[in-house]
DNA sequence: GCTTTTCTACTACACATGTAGTACGACGAT
DNA sequence: ATCGTCGTACTACATGTGTAGTAGAAAAGC
């Protein structure tokens, strides 16, 4: 396995990760361009971010000419493993079912979803709609 | 209501507040000693802690004596409500569905718990909104 | 070739957090 | 009264993060 442990990322760690989840391999150009619609973010700003991830190891960067690109070293799955462990551990006890029961009582999903989740998962559903 | 914005807080700040929902008001004392076994925390660590949660809002310190008591102003509801949210909203595109996949096909819970836990809050059930 | 645009590398800076140490005043013990 | 103790207020300092500006090299445009 590849499982480094604990891929905390922030929110806007997450939004870049993102667009390296989504199109693979992209330069810095790509993902400030990605990015830029939804936040205002300045170019450097998403260069300077690449950089700490790429320090901390979260991606890899490979140089081509004077450009930067970079690709996720790690996946989606792992950074949602992560951090959802985390938010159990600290807020419902280590208790999952307990996280589940607050999305059914905060109206986040319906109670008739997790018969729905669970058929769709049953039949050997994975991801990806 | 009382709905005050966003309250992200940070693992060890949820540990000061779970002493603090499950005493009720408690001296900077009381949290130093509940929280010095499972951490190793000096005390003046512990207050200074509290004294950032209540320049937060999150906390009202009382004075009695040259001693102060601290009080939650935000239950484990409202940070579980927002913290939850903000982890849905990055990684999980906003659906609460995709999160109680996640954690079945991860094995944080199983499958049957998920109609068990639907069976237990149609019982008890109460629904905002 | 000379100018303009692009990129990356550095530097900067404010604010949050984890983790204390220290100073000082109030308390309790003797 | 005195002295050690407790508790708070302040200060400190490293690390992570959000957000960029700037300098300097390289590539593209004319």
């Amino acid at each position: 396995m590849n499982k480094q442990r604990d891929v905390s990322l922030s929110e806007l760690q997450i939004a870049l990760m993102r667009v390296l989840w989504r199109r693979g391999e992209s330069s810095t150009a790509d993902v400030a361009t990605e990015l830029a619609g939804e936040r205002g973010l300045k170019h450097t700003t998403v260069a300077t971010v690449l950089t700490r991830l790429e320090k901390r190891g979260v991606v890899a960067q490979r140089r081509e000419g004077r450009q930067l690109f970079y690709r996720a070293l790690v996946g989606e799955g792992d950074v949602r493993r992560s951090m959802v462990a985390d938010l159990v551990g600290a807020l419902f006890d280590g208790d999952a079912r307990a996280l589940v029961a607050h999305l059914v009582q905060e109206s986040e999903i319906a109670p008739g979803d997790l018969a729905k989740v669970r058929r769709r998962l049953a039949r050997g559903g994975q991801n990806g709609e």
